[in-house]
DNA sequence: AAACTGTGAGCGAATGTTCGTTTTGAGCGC
DNA sequence: GCGCTCAAAACGAACATTCGCTCACAGTTT
């Protein structure tokens, strides 16, 4: 059944990349099987072949989609922000609700298995490494600002205070998967704002004498 | 060969699990095969099967024993520290070294496979809602004393900044994991030890205020 | 009829696990 | 000391299963 039209083609192509972000959030990359993605899609094995080469390209196009969501729609959202704090506080939130599939949106729980998968192909790697690029990039523009303003310390590092939060996100991320049906979005708003609050309330403050240690490999103590 | 010896079995019991970890970490929990184990280990098919019933249940002991190790060692670490900011900074500094392997202990990268197995097994879920109260636990033992002793701010709950300081941490394990050898262990301690700064500078000001923003679940921009 | 998308049975490779066989060394009689 | 014995421990070829992927064909539109 040729349907001509180009977009039908992106139809198909989204039809197939939500599945498989459905499928292999349920079961990681290889706990995934090509035939779950043809339950859940509806569709044929030899069809989505026909769109996708293979099961990790497959893999690496729904997660550039899916994160590549989050970020545009990231952007649209914060210019509804006035303060810096409302700025942040705005990304926060979209974060943790990115985190859940919601209609017809995939959620980054997909991203997940990722991880798992870095030493086994440099795409996977690479992949991730231009989402933290991104996010970083994006905390640090934010974390600027603020700083400009003097509504964040002048002493912090935008870009690594910009990375701190995007591994705080991650983290709520890995948490919010093992939580399972016990997850409550609140607790973790509230895990992610209490650390804005503080870099909030530091603003006036003096930079504190956090005591250097050295790093030291583990002189295992018992068994 | 009947090692009647107890201490034999707990040895050959250490020597699978430090192969399984290596291994596991590599590949993560499906890509990995017993053959890698066998590989790594240097013992047998068979061997395996007699200590551990299933390739499941490798992985869980594997998991209990990594991180019950390093919850061990962070304790007796601990004991070193004078003041509350020195204590938060060996713990930081800690589990940053254990992220890694080194020598005959086994590095917390091994636990990221869980993560997408979560919804495989019950089991693995139990294993890092276990691992993630200890956590948290630790980290709100830690905080309420620095509340007690006024050099962290009143008004932060230590429940909230143990579980939001947990996820930084597992964040930063994902960063880590997917920086591979460009990995440099002093810009991960800067992000975190930049929260404890905020943490402690914060100590002496007020509560700021920060918007709420209303969970919305992303009517799409664009395709 | 021509063009092209969608189908799904089946192939070959790889994996977790079993189980019959081989090797080891502690205990024991001398 | 010494060698014999035998259960325990280690081994690894073989099995059933599963998975990613191909390809010959059917169905639909123009």
């Amino acid at each position: 059944m040729p349907r001509v039209t180009a977009a039908h083609e992106t139809e198909v192509r989204e039809r197939i990349l939500l599945a498989a972000a459905q499928v292999f959030a349920d079961s990681g990359y290889r706990g995934a099987t090509m035939q779950d993605v043809v339950r859940e899609s509806g569709l044929s094995v030899g069809a989505i072949y026909s769109y996708f080469p293979s099961k990790s390209d497959l893999y690496l196009a729904m997660c550039d989609f899916t994160s590549g969501r989050a970020m545009g729609e990231l952007a649209v959202r914060l210019t509804a922000g006035r303060t810096i704090a409302e700025r942040l506080a705005i990304a926060v939130a979209f974060y943790i609700d990115s985190i859940d599939t919601h209609g017809a949106t995939p959620g980054l729980a997909a991203l997940v298995p990722a991880w798992s998968e870095v030493d086994t192909s440099p795409a996977v790697r690479d992949m991730l490494r231009r989402r933290r690029d991104q996010l970083v990039t994006a905390g640090r523009l934010l974390v600027e600002e603020g700083i400009a303003r003097g509504d964040l310390p002048a002493w912090v590092d935008a870009e690594v205070l910009g990375g701190a939060y995007s591994a705080l996100l991650d983290g709520i991320l890995l948490q919010r998967v093992e939580a399972g049906s016990s997850w409550r979005r609140a607790d973790a708003e509230r895990r992610a704002r209490l650390v804005l609050e503080l870099a909030l309330a530091a603003a006036g403050a003096e930079r504190p004498d956090v005591p250097e240690v050295a790093a030291r490999p583990w002189d295992v103590a018992g068994t």
